[in-house]
DNA sequence: TATAACCAACCGAATGATAGGTATGTGGCC
DNA sequence: GGCCACATACCTATCATTCGGTTGGTTATA
């Protein structure tokens, strides 16, 4: 891929990204998509063979991104929670990327949706990272033994999506970055031995 | 109306749930719900005048119905919120009807979707009605003084809608009704004076 | 009780827009 | 010279919606 060819594409991920996210999968449409590249459809077409490829190609990038901001694999405890509290943060400011990943979650829960496989897999990556981070959270004697790792990720993470959706409805009424670490913070706390 | 086009009318509505829910506003078409009530396309359309109208009408239909079943305006305090489990409850048994409100709210996070204005009344509507519960629960001595109502009953429909999400995706792997039930128990408990 | 008037409940066909995708060609850079 | 990066032209399918009708039953009137 040449220089000219590689930026050309990154400035396709960056409009689909939008339109993805304005949109939903079945709601955007290549013709637009390519007329704000300044493209033609068969031009948006030679850099990605389909509609569903460049979801699924917008859904990585989108991915690398935010996997290279904020690592939380690699982190334990309540500082994993807290980090967490970092990425809604940081999201509250990024409107977009948010709407992107509420509207494709929206649309994917029916098993046949390009972005079905993606959900399931961040979903599921997402929970075990999460669950080591309250097992090693016991192990250092931060957080009390017996508790329910799995569960407490499952909740984690459902309190995450869910104020999203919320604060994209009505941005208003819902401060949704104060909200979540509000409740990492009662959660920590709860958690001590 | 008549008698006849009082059952159509239903039948209509029932079989659009579906298809509103299996492929969200902009990806159902009323060709395929028009076949599926045994009707013509202008025949679907003389009872609902457009596909925006007919959405709105399922989405008040199913409002309908769950309001019926679960009186939640009324109960005060722990009662509240347990009610609140036992929807979730009902809801495990009917992924029909949490898929429609879970793709239609992904997708209506764009103001300019016919669902926006249900989503942002449906948001609306529950949160004062829990804020409510939370406030009742402190003045009958059930929870402690100076929580936060808001903020708890943000968190509490946002893990509601979380979870249903999450439970669409990966039925499996995540047990809805009983994180839920078990979120709201630590809840009850975390919160008494 | 017969009939005229009306209306809900449809249907068939056509409309214009738009969808994603393909086949074929061409200009420019390496 | 060869390949990458496009464009033009075109295809078929599907979309929501509209129009102009036809039924069959109900209601009001004479």
């Amino acid at each position: 891929m040449s220089r000219r060819g590689y930026a050309r594409r990154e400035r396709i991920l960056a409009v689909a990204l939008q339109e993805f996210a304005e949109n939903g999968y079945r709601g955007a449409s290549l013709a637009r998509i390519a007329e704000r590249v300044e493209l033609s459809q068969a031009g948006l077409l030679h850099h990605f063979k389909s509609k569903e490829r460049l979801l699924v190609a917008v859904l990585e990038y989108r991915d690398e991104m935010d996997t290279r901001r904020f690592d939380l694999a690699s982190l334990r405890g309540a500082e994993a929670l807290r980090r967490l509290a970092d990425v809604v943060d940081y999201n509250a400011r990024m409107p977009g990327l948010v709407q992107l990943f509420s509207v494709i979650s929206g649309e994917a829960v029916t098993g046949d949706h390009p972005g079905h496989a993606w959900a399931l897999e961040r979903y599921r990556r997402l929970r075990a990272s999460m669950a080591d981070a309250f097992r090693s959270g016991v192990e250092a004697g931060e957080f009390r033994a017996g508790l329910d790792a799995e569960a407490l990720a499952d909740r984690l993470i459902a309190m995450m999506d869910g104020l999203q959706t919320q604060w994209l409805i009505d941005p208003e009424q819902v401060d949704m970055a104060t909200i979540f670490r509000g409740y990492v913070d009662d959660l920590i706390a709860g958690l001590r031995p």
